[in-house]
DNA sequence: TTCGTATAGTTTCCTAGTCAACAAACTGGA
DNA sequence: TCCAGTTTGTTGACTAGGAAACTATACGAA
């Protein structure tokens, strides 16, 4: 017999549930300050450390080499990243922060936790460390690495 | 100061990686059966029950009604839903599983089972039970309801 | 009635990804 | 050395969705 469970019978459902919720407004304010969710993170991952290469976001964002590329391209035309070229590797690249770029990342780093922060509000303490923790156990298990963006 | 957080320092972000690490493997698992999981979810929204409208639809899946109109094209041309008009209104639809359709959700809806317990089998029962209803907290106390497709 | 407004679904334009083909540059074994 | 295979980033074709304009229909108040 086929019993066809319902939808919300699934945690993966709920999880995407409650992962859009968060995300959708944290991309609202995001867009509020001109950045998309994957421009963000990839701010991100070039504040505070040295150039890296394209494919090494590709591996890191979990989105392909093209994507980055353009994404790239993006944030290039507003003036927050920079590409440089690499002597040793002419095909290679280097993408790391303008001055401008790296002054925008505290304020949105700001946003990113108000909104965790007011999302989670709906949990006692206590029961946001024990979402951490499971979390944690599953991107553990799986060995989860790639770095969420859509 | 402007303390830079982590990006891993979020509970969205880690949701966000968990999720869509959930996602994509199901995602995988339909693609396999030359179907898309926004079009999963609006078959199983449509399983045993009555027609729907569209507009319903798209309140229930979370998405426009633009979105819903092509997405039910592209079910409609697979011959897995019908339209129906309605004589009472005739700007209005109705859109219900084919047989074939019908006949379908059933093994999807294994998948769907599959997916999630090989997922979530890194976790003990009871922390299984524990992350669902820290999930539903969640979910309730920010009213969520919009099912998720993306 | 009839006209203004609301509603249902469609369509167009835009965005942001993927995938696959590609050119240029590197590498290493015969 | 040199050439076959690999790797880097880019590009073009394609896809799925959102926003907003649009069409057709319904409704309601003057």
């Amino acid at each position: 017999m086929a019993a066809v469970s319902d939808l919300t019978a699934h945690t993966g459902y709920l999880l995407r549930m409650v992962s859009n919720a968060v995300s959708q407004e944290f991309a609202r304010k995001m867009a509020g300050e001109g950045v998309t969710v994957a421009e963000w993170v990839m701010l991100r991952s070039l504040y505070g450390g040295e150039a890296v290469a394209p494919s090494a976001l590709a591996g890191r964002m979990g989105m392909t080499r093209g994507a980055i590329s353009k994404l790239a391209d993006r944030l290039e035309a507003k003036g927050l990243i920079e590409r440089a070229g690499n002597p040793d590797d002419k095909r290679a690249q280097r993408l790391s922060l303008s001055t401008v770029g790296a002054e925008k990342v505290p304020a949105l780093a700001h946003l990113a936790d108000e909104n965790d922060a007011v999302f989670l509000a709906a949990l006692t303490g206590k029961e946001q460390e024990r979402l951490r923790a499971l979390l944690h156990t599953l991107i553990d298990k799986h060995k989860l690495s790639a770095m969420p963006v859509d």
